[in-house]
DNA sequence: ACGCCTACCTGCTTGC
DNA sequence: TGCAAGCAGGTAGGCG
C-alpha cells in the first residue's frame, strides 16, 4: 500500500517532469474517484486549463500545485498509481482519470481497486471549502516533529500503539507496513497503550518511525506489490521488511519466530521476544 | 476518546 | 486444472 515513502517517491518523480505542463483536458472513467468538486463534469471543467507549478506530498496524497494556487490532490489509497504516458501509449483499462497535457503526454490515475480519490481544491485563503488535510496530524519526517512533540501527543492517548500509528490525525503518512516496521525497530509491542510509554520508549518510537520511513524512502518506496512509479516501473521487491508479512520466519534480531495478530482488523506482525507483551489484562500470548 | 463494524473494490492466493 | 472463497487494507462513517 502506498504509504509516505511511496507517495513521496511518486511526487518527486512527477516533480521532475510535470512542472510547466498545461492540462488541456481531462476524462473521468470512474465517477466516485472524484472527491471534489462534484459532479465530475465540474471537476473536468475546472481543472482544464490549469498549469502545473510543482508537485509535492502531504500525508499519503500527491499534491499537484497549480500555477493559480489551486491544488490537485491524489490519494492513492490501496492500488492507485500516477503514470505519465507518452503520446500514443496504449489505453489502460484501469485508468480512472486521465489528464491530457498540452504537450501531448497524458497523466493517468490508474487504480484497479477504485479506492483512490482525486480532488481539486481552492488555494489557501478565500472560500469555505473544507481544506483536504485539515484533520491530518504532523508529518513525521518534518524537522518540527520532535520526540518531545510526539511525547506530548502520546501522553494524551490511551489507545494501542498500532492503532495510533495508523491514525492519520495522530501522525500522517504511516500505514500498516511501516507501523509494524517501526514498532519492531522500537522494540515496542503493538498493543502497548500510548500513555504507558517511558521517556526512553518514546524516544525509541520517535527514532524508529522516522528511520523506517527514511529507509523506505531511500529504497525508492518499494514496500508493496502494487507499486509502480510514474514510468510504470515496479519498485524493488520488499526484501528489506523486518517483520511485515514475515509470520513464522525468524526475527532478524533474536531469531524468534515472528507472530501475526489482528489489531483493529489489521494484520499485525511482531517479534514476541523483542517486543514484549504489555503487562495488562488480556495480554496473554 | 476509543473500539468495533461495515462499506467501498478487485486481484491475487489459497484450498479443495 | 478449475473455480470459489477469502484475504489484502486506507479511510469514512455509524454505533455503543
Amino acid at each position: 500500500m502506498p504509504e509516505l515513502p511511496e507517495v513521496e517517491t511518486v511526487a518527486r518523480r512527477l516533480q521532475e517532469r510535470l512542472p510547466g505542463a498545461r492540462i488541456a483536458g481531462a476524462e473521468v472513467f470512474w465517477a466516485r474517484t472524484i472527491s471534489y468538486p462534484q459532479p465530475p463534469e465540474r471537476f473536468v471543467r475546472e481543472v482544464t486549463g490549469g498549469e502545473v507549478a510543482r508537485v509535492g506530498r502531504r500525508a499519503k496524497s500527491v499534491v499537484v500545485h497549480l500555477a493559480d494556487g489551486r491544488v490537485l490532490t491524489v490519494a492513492l489509497r490501496m492500488t492507485g498509481a500516477l503514470i505519465v504516458a507518452g503520446p500514443g501509449a496504449a489505453a489502460d483499462p484501469h485508468a480512472r482519470v486521465v489528464f491530457s497535457l498540452a504537450d501531448g503526454r497524458e497523466l493517468r490515475f490508474r487504480d484497479p481497486r477504485k479506492f483512490g480519490r482525486v480532488g481539486l481544491y481552492p488555494g489557501r485563503g478565500r472560500r469555505r471549502v473544507a481544506e483536504p488535510f485539515a484533520r491530518h496530524g504532523p508529518e513525521p519526517l518534518a524537522p518540527s516533529f520532535s520526540a518531545a512533540r510526539l511525547a506530548a501527543r502520546l501522553r494524551r492517548r490511551s489507545a494501542r500503539l498500532k492503532t495510533l500509528l495508523l491514525d492519520q490525525s495522530f501522525i500522517a503518512g504511516v500505514g500498516n507496513i511501516y507501523a509494524d516496521e517501526a514498532l519492531w525497530r522500537a522494540r515496542l509491542h503493538p498493543l502497548r497503550r500510548a500513555d504507558t510509554l517511558t521517556e526512553d520508549e518514546i524516544r525509541r518510537l520517535h527514532r524508529a518511525v522516522r528511520a523506517a520511513l527514511r529507509e523506505g524512502l531511500a529504497g525508492g518506496g518499494a514496500s508493496y506489490r502494487d507499486y509502480v512509479d510514474p514510468d510504470g516501473e515496479p519498485g524493488l521487491a520488499a526484501e528489506r521488511m523486518r517483520v511485515y508479512r514475515r509470520t513464522g520466519e525468524p526475527c532478524f534480531r533474536c531469531g524468534r519466530r515472528i507472530e501475526r495478530i489482528v489489531v483493529g482488523a489489521r494484520a499485525t506482525h511482531f517479534c514476541p521476544r523483542c517486543q514484549p507483551a504489555p503487562p495488562e489484562p488480556g495480554a496473554a500470548r
